[in-house]
DNA sequence: AATTATGTTCTATTATATGGAACAATGCGG
DNA sequence: CCGCATTGTTCCATATAATAGAACATAATT
């Protein structure tokens, strides 16, 4: 194991998750290494234009360089081009908040999203994370995974915010996903806010990515309720057949 | 200097650049490094998560996480939190495609678009870069710059695309931004595409960011120039009081 | 079946990262 | 105004950790 690589990378990831600029010092107790080694760590980094210092303070923060290179590794995304178009088709047929997933693991990554003209109150960002069995795009997702109970018992073992979920209920839930193609939620992930996910196919059987429409409960009926559904699931279905093509 | 971090991060940087997964030996090759050492810098990326080695192929390509990372540093930057809900509206008056971009040596870097309804055929992507002198927006920061000069000598003499500029006509082009507060280009970045670049001026009295208003060229008549002027003058200025109290 | 190219593992050698200490530069408090 | 503390930076002997070649195994190609 390269261990030098394991701590460019550590004082990397400290830059980036803390919002603005740090002091040296601050990093060296905070990762536990020499105030020495640090600033030979911080020299490479900017050297190689990942970090800058801050003239008058001395601190140290990210470039945007990492973000450039993260734009063309999005761009590649074969879900992300192919569900593109579609999600826009999708969004003037709702009118509503449409987001783009894929599953890493137990979690969930948000990928792309298309806001409504009055947008959520809380909405996720592109890049951020959350439990797959608390969302309906997640558990779309998990309906096609041969490790799908192992991954929700441990969920629910492991982190907090899945305490208090049923694990009869969620395999119900990947159940209606497998039945009728999607799923919804009202209100169990963020109050107030209703969610239908459906996956969308890959070849090898597995979901490569899932459709998300988010909408406030209130303006949501029976009618509408219909609608999403229809759209969404075309939606899904037509996007499967392009990724298919790639 | 740590070498095994330059490695490491030209490995990472093969990965990125090119599309889709690539063999071990090639990355070898093309670096002129030998297998086993490529091979230990794969496992200790792999290990840290940013790289995934296919399993059937055996070839190797990089994960999100780097897209992540990115995440996260641009939804801190000040001028694109900033300027976000001024672009919308700036977008609602003219129903063009607007850019934000900042300036970073002798180059603009497009940080974020909205598209018109109808889009431009060749649409820059977030992310990716331009030669400053050889764009509006990108002039209208360089005319802020102590060094402008400098550079638009520099970018003239050194980079292909820009070897036709003449510097007096440039050097006239700053002066228009000055004079006027933004400068446009008629077809001479793309043919048939008029642009339009203004700066957001920071504290510091260089410009903190730039926006940019891309229409074409036959959509453009005189009453629509001047809403387009008027609207984006009036937005980068309300933008730079808001990224002054930051 | 033979051949070429592939990814992976091993090992001795050396170069390279290491971290303490000494230094300078800035800021803080009495 | 002058210590006192904390900052960032440089230096250097030591030992660790990266290195590159060879040997191996596995898969594709002829």
């Amino acid at each position: 194991m390269e261990s030098t690589i394991v701590k460019g990378v550590s004082v990397l990831e400290l830059l980036v998750r803390n919002r603005g600029p740090v002091r040296l010092s601050a990093i060296a107790a905070e990762l536990k290494l020499p105030k020495s080694g640090v600033h030979r760590l911080l020299a490479t980094l900017i050297e190689l234009g990942f970090v800058r210092q801050d003239e008058d303070s001395g601190r140290y923060s990210a470039t945007l360089k990492l973000w450039e290179w993260g734009q063309n590794i999005i761009a590649d995304h074969p879900a992300k081009r192919a569900a593109a178009p579609y999600m826009e088709e999708l969004h003037r047929l709702t009118q509503e908040t449409i987001n783009l997933l894929v599953l890493d693991g137990d979690e969930v990554l948000f990928l792309d999203k298309i806001l409504a003209a009055r947008p959520l109150r809380f909405s996720t960002q592109p890049g951020s994370r959350a439990l797959a069995v608390m969302t309906a795009p997640g558990k779309a997702m998990l309906a096609h995974e041969p490790d799908a109970e192992e991954i929700i018992e441990r969920s629910i073992a492991t982190r907090e915010r899945a305490k208090g979920l049923d694990v009869k209920q969620v395999l119900a839930d990947l159940e209606e996903v497998r039945a009728k193609g999607y799923t919804s939620a009202n209100g169990s992930w963020t109050v107030g806010i209703c969610s239908y996910g459906a996956p969308i196919m890959g070849r090898n059987g597995r979901a490569a990515a899932a459709i998300s429409v988010t909408a406030p409960t209130e303006r949501v009926d029976e009618t509408k309720d219909a609608q999403i559904v229809e759209a969404l699931l075309y939606t899904c279905a037509r996007i499967a057949e392009t990724v298919g093509q790639l």
